[in-house]
DNA sequence: GCATTCAGATACAACTATGTATTAGAGTTC
DNA sequence: GAACTCTAATACATAGTTGTATCTGAATGC
């Protein structure tokens, strides 16, 4: 068996220990549906969504494909949550830094932090990593992950929107293309910055992103 | 079964036709190697690397099972040498670049051109992002991947270096990290490009490619 | 032209996955 | 506390995959 990318298992999330108060049928479920998705993450990141059975993951979360089943459609229908539930937190964490003091001297500061934040545990890179290929294959899943991305596209094109006023600089006109750019970019760099650390060690793949940053968005050399 | 993004299959190689001229043991081997590998290639664009069975590709290259084992390892083994197959490929398309008179003033176009060589057909993009999920997860084929994307790193970091000398320009000393991010943006760019070619359609990627890199180099404003 | 050799086909045994149909057991309601 | 209702376990039928072991027919060499 080879070793992979380490792989850090989100331990913040329902825990097993024997509930002290008993569960409503709801809160039980809503816990199985929390505890499946959090150890599919994690399954899907080790082996790869296709390579992750339905009993890798309802095994790993302590249940077995009976449970599965009975809250989920199928193992895309999970997955497309799982997705959901992922992007819904980036958004919120971008919203967060859209809504903190827009101090316009420190964009790249900004930007470091949303890339830090944005994959700091790798296996919701990979999981993403996972969708995107999955989307080039299936056209409906194709569909729902775009939407998903141009979400993103929109909010990130806003910022830099709102950091270009700030800086008295003009808006570029390509602002989404530019994001979209932007979220290739962070994507690309991450994965080198995850499989050679020795190559692109942490503070390069931040020099190096925010180098290019700051020279598409001011003009800075580096 | 749902419409993926279309697939060519490349068509100028070792087509099946009843060969003329009897072909000697070595030559109707390498045939079957060559089959086997272009078949490989568009079966696991298809499907994905691990969907994909031995008897997919065997089958697509119009064998059995008994052809492939006779002539891979495994998987893995037909995997890897696909993937210099290629990688060899785009050296030579970069070489080639690098050793054509350096007209200094159109580096974008230079850009533009390795952009559109570089995975002009999607089955070659696909079989790459395939691969670098299949790096995150096993360690002796990150190595071996890692070692032929550094070398794709080398060359365009002395293209990068080549390219400043000519204008004038200082060469960065982050060259070798900056031809790393190029390489990601490129990937990240041609994704969207493939998956939502209406929201970032083929003029739109190329504009936001050179934007980028002419700011980078050249500081050029967009 | 006959024996040899080797590419590729075929047969086989062990495993793994999927989805459904059925069942057990615990939560809920009155 | 008895009937009812869900969640999740279990059992099952089906089907696909892998690698090896064995066989066949065509190319080669004497």
């Amino acid at each position: 068996m080879q070793m992979g990318i380490e792989i850090h298992v989100p331990d913040g999330v329902v825990p097993w220990r024997m509930p002290r108060k008993r569960l409503t049928r709801e809160e039980s479920r809503e816990q199985t549906r929390l505890r499946l998705l959090d150890a599919a993450a994690v399954a899907i990141a080790k082996k790869g969504l296709t390579a992750t059975s339905v009993e890798d993951i309802a095994g790993q979360a302590g249940y077995t494909r009976g449970a599965f089943y009975s809250n989920f459609k199928s193992k895309t229908d999970l997955f497309i949550e799982l997705l959901k539930r992922d992007h819904m937190s980036i958004q919120e964490d971008l919203q967060r830094l859209l809504d903190a003091n827009l101090s316009s001297d420190d964009l790249q500061k900004q930007l470091a932090l949303f890339y830090a934040q944005c994959y700091r545990d790798h296996t919701s890179y990979i999981v993403w990593a996972e969708a995107r290929l999955h989307a080039v294959r299936d056209a409906k899943f194709r569909q729902r992950l775009n939407a998903l991305c141009l979400e993103k596209r929109d909010t990130i094109a806003y910022f830099i929107a709102q950091f270009c006023k700030r800086l008295g600089m003009p808006v570029p006109d390509a602002a989404k293309d530019l994001a979209l750019a932007s979220m290739g970019l962070i994507d690309g760099v991450l994965y080198f910055n995850i499989t050679m650390p020795n190559e692109l060690p942490d503070a390069a793949a931040e020099s190096v992103l925010s180098t290019i940053f700051s020279a598409t968005f001011f003009g800075t050399q580096p």
